[in-house]
DNA sequence: CACTTACTACTACATTTGTAGAAAATAAAA
DNA sequence: TTTTATTTTCTACAAATGTAGTAGTAAGTG
């Protein structure tokens, strides 16, 4: 499933917050982005057209959404590509890149360690 | 900067054999997929009107195109975004995923938990 | 029950993207 | 130097995307 760079961020506030209206999520949006209720709505509607979401009930008039695919499916999906393009394929590199540039307290750090402990006591 | 998949992956090319032609670039792409030698240089014109490549020279009449942004130069703009929309901004959990998911081997293991440890220690 | 209002459904439209043909130009070959 | 082959330019076009208006409709309100 090929979803867009609006389309994700809709999900992104489904999956947070579902099950949810349309109205619910515009005013999510609302918050970072100037954008017209209808306009959510169509993108609402595409995805539904598309198998992301579906209605899983009614609240008055308004219908309640829910998501139908899983972020971490669309990860999978999104994430080779995306290594591709900007890291060359590279999984080292990408891997490097976000330990430098974002932000992780201690316990993230021990976390990831234990983590690639573990990959590497399974070789 | 804002470049489609289609741009992403001849980019991916360039910046991999540098200085180079249209027809180089669809040699190389035509390996994995069927597209014609016009398609190309249409994504080739277009990066050039966005300054993504530049005119270096002329072998012939061939025109020999180099990159003008650098590979980490968009990978830190599109980056941001893709922990959002795919990890709901949770680098952790983005790294996490990808040394679970990806090959790592016992030397990409060391360097990364080396760059751990260096950015424990900067706390 | 009539009225207002919040939603939905449908339609629209400019841009961007993937895709490629036709025509013009120019280097290389004969 | 005429012909051929290779490139570039220009044009085209359908589908996807971001964006939103209009009209219809069903819920809640007085």
């Amino acid at each position: 499933m090929k979803l867009s760079d609006f389309e994700l961020d809709v999900m992104q506030l489904m999956w947070q917050h579902e099950p949810c209206t349309a109205t619910e999520i515009h005013q999510l949006l609302s918050q970072d982005k100037d954008v017209a209720y209808t306009t959510i709505k169509t993108i609402i509607d595409r995805l539904e057209k598309k198998g992301a979401v579906e209605r899983a009930d009614k609240q008055g008039r308004a219908i309640v959404y829910r998501s139908k695919v899983q972020q971490s499916t669309l990860s999978s999906q999104e994430t080779p590509s995306f290594m591709q393009r900007f890291f060359s394929g590279n999984s080292r590199s990408l891997i490097a890149h976000f330990i430098k540039e974002e932000e992780l307290n201690e316990d993230d750090i021990n976390y990831l360690q234990d983590l690639l402990n573990k990959k590497k006591s399974n070789k």
